[in-house]
DNA sequence: ACCTGAACACCGTTCAAGT
DNA sequence: ACCTGAACACCGTTCAAGT
């Protein structure tokens, strides 16, 4: 089969740092992050595994690229989105429901926090706190404080989701890990205990939003006093 | 030379889980997280590295272990230690300084968040919102926003910290980083350009701190209304 | 300039064989 | 019961050789 000739004089199934990332994506969302190596990257792409070292520096900077491109795609411009508050618990449910489709995320963004998917969203965050009156040194802890939340549960909520997928599995595991917890000395973990009974039930979602929730009212606090 | 015998009629040089969740601990403090192989491992204990699998599951189990003997021994009752926005203060700084001292643990935690170690962290925190008067549910979600915050950002730091884990290195890692920042667009990235300037100088410590009181205000802001 | 694929230097884990 | 260490089935990455 003659290789098709673009008018740019490559192939059109010439690899490029974008098909690799996309057949990445591709991997990570189906069978997840230990599906991901260049042995399989290159027999999707019908190519050696050498070749893709030529588009891309190594599997760290795959996994990066990768991040940022489900990232960019959902962290949007969010002006004139209604109030400020409204603006970020938007961009946080965005995040969330992201990691939601995609649990590695989660993983790839506890790795490097500096990578460009965290300052997109830390960017995001923060042109929204800029707009409420707060002073400069607390916009940066307020910022670092929400990003890190966010951060946080995502982790959490994906390593959940990588371990099992499914809803009807979720159920059961956290039901699982539940009777587990209560097994614990009830003296020693009463907290555990009571809260044991909540963990099938509860929607991770509308507990992401509480606690952003929790956050947006302690910088109200701070800004009155 | 003749191996010494205990009154449990076992050798004082045999394995055991303790002895070799304590050598893994000295590698991942000494060289880092890469460090840890059951090869290295086993070396170090003068042993084959198939018999450290007599004693532990499997790598997983291992970093397990090694996270909570970390934790627990940190992470201890905090009653009577003030009042229980003090004691949280207290255990998330203590948290904090663990990972500071042991960076892998921040990683760890990340890894599974229903271990040993993220249970008794859980615990902790979570008997002092018991103390606070509000509605179960709110406990609930209170404990798992303070939780997630504190593994946010202890992976964030520890992510700096495996790379660069020595004062000077830091400071420049950190320059390096809001440097590159700077060369992001001004009118797309004004927030980021705007913190890059407190980016090297800032305390993490400080700024941690910070965000537990934004959480804690926020606790507060809800009982009252 | 871009791609191939064998080779290198590792991993975690298993398991027959020893004591 | 506990330990040994070779062997297995992988990795990411490199690099001489091709086009």
């Amino acid at each position: 089969m003659a290789a098709k000739t673009q008018r740019n004089g490559r192939r059109a199934d010439a690899l490029s740092k974008e098909r690799i990332v996309e057949a990445a994506i591709d991997i990570l969302d189906r069978d997840g992050e230990s599906a991901l190596t260049f042995r399989a990257l290159a027999a999707r792409l019908s190519t050696g595994s050498g070749a893709i070292y030529w588009h891309i520096a190594d599997k760290n900077a795959l996994l990066v690229a990768a991040a940022d491109a489900v990232i960019s795609g959902v962290v949007t411009d969010r002006d004139g989105y209604g109030s400020p508050r409204e603006a970020i618990r938007m961009i946080a449910l965005s995040v969330f429901d992201a990691i939601d489709a995609h649990p590695w995320v989660g993983t790839q963004l506890a790795r490097e926090p500096w990578q460009p998917a965290m300052v997109h969203i830390f960017e995001s965050v923060g042109t929204q706190l800029q707009a409420l009156s707060i002073a400069e040194e607390a916009q940066f802890n307020s910022a670092s404080a929400l990003v890190s939340y966010l951060l946080g549960l995502a982790t959490q909520y994906a390593a959940v989701m990588q371990l099992v997928p499914r809803e009807t599995d979720r159920s059961a595991f956290l039901t699982a890990i539940a009777s587990q917890w209560t097994q614990h000395d009830p003296a020693k973990y009463p907290f555990v205990h009571q809260i044991a009974a909540q963990l099938p039930e509860h929607d991770d979602r509308e507990q992401f939003l509480a606690g952003i929730d929790l956050f947006l009212a302690g910088i109200d606090a701070g800004r009155s006093t």
